[in-house]
DNA sequence: TATAATTAAAGTCAGAGAAAGTCAAAAAGA
DNA sequence: TCTTTTTGACTTTCTCTGACTTTAATTATA
């Protein structure tokens, strides 16, 4: 078995023993526990790990330095992975909306997060970027948003 | 625990402890009780008590000097615009971030909040705008949904 | 009394050390 | 071949300390 494999064994058993899902390790300690490069902690993080794979990463530097790893937990998610996944690469500022007031009628949001994302995602806070980028940071953004609230 | 975090919460708990939101302490004392050099002491002070995190800190050298720190109380909207105020016209990751961690410690937003704002500030979220754009962006997605929390 | 010396604080800063992040190149697999 | 994994050198961030500086109060002295 490759080594990513078995940190990934191991990360998910420490999240299943923990009662709030949720692993804290250090990273070269934890390294050298299962003897391999510190930076390959990182690459399975990053590689296995992701939002997308519905994890969250917080970190630390410095002495006393950690590296935390939550899952999220998925309850009315199938919906939102739904919305998620049939957002494609661009979205224009109208069909934003029509997503977001989706979101609002199912509950799925709430009218303070449906402003703020709202807010996030109009021309007006893309003014410094180039209109071309524009739909697609939007589809990214919004996704990004979405993924957050699994 | 870091040497830094229980200063930090033990300066809070006098905080708390106090009628008029001032902790006033020795630093050669409180840095004796807490068992660091003194001059962590101002290490702390300096990166966790600043007044963009809501403290003004008053000090006095000499016989009977001592080090008082007040922790300031506005109101949501006030502080709000505080926080909106101070942001530039660009804005790192890394400054977001003690942004974000501010406005959650002061109950501006909470938790879900912070994690929906973080993952639209987040780089991986605007990967597909070139990066030296993105802390324009950055500042004017954050400063735009401040507003809309007002 | 006015001034000088002493003592008692707090402030500053650079450097060492601790920890995580990045990235490119080598190695291994498919 | 082409993708994924693994590594290690280098970078960045954060913490902690000690030597030195500055300021204020107190005490001694002219």
């Amino acid at each position: 078995m490759r080594m990513s494999d078995i940190i990934t064994k191991e990360i998910i058993k420490m999240l299943n023993d923990s009662e709030a899902n949720i692993a804290e390790i250090q990273r070269n300690e934890f390294a050298n526990l299962m003897g391999c490069a510190p930076s390959q902690i990182n690459y399975v993080l990053s590689s296995r790990f992701t939002p997308e794979h519905g994890y969250i990463i917080e970190s630390r530097r410095g002495g006393g330095g950690y590296i935390r790893i939550k899952r999220v937990v998925l309850s009315h998610s199938s919906a939102l992975m739904h919305i998620i996944n049939s957002i494609g690469e661009q979205i224009d500022a109208m069909s934003t909306r029509i997503v977001l007031e989706n979101c609002l009628e199912t509950g799925l949001i709430d009218e303070k997060n449906a402003r703020l994302m709202a807010s996030a995602l109009s021309n007006s806070a893309m003014q410094c970027v180039p209109v071309i980028l524009r739909d697609s940071l939007r589809a990214s953004l919004l996704k990004q948003m979405l993924l957050s609230l699994l």
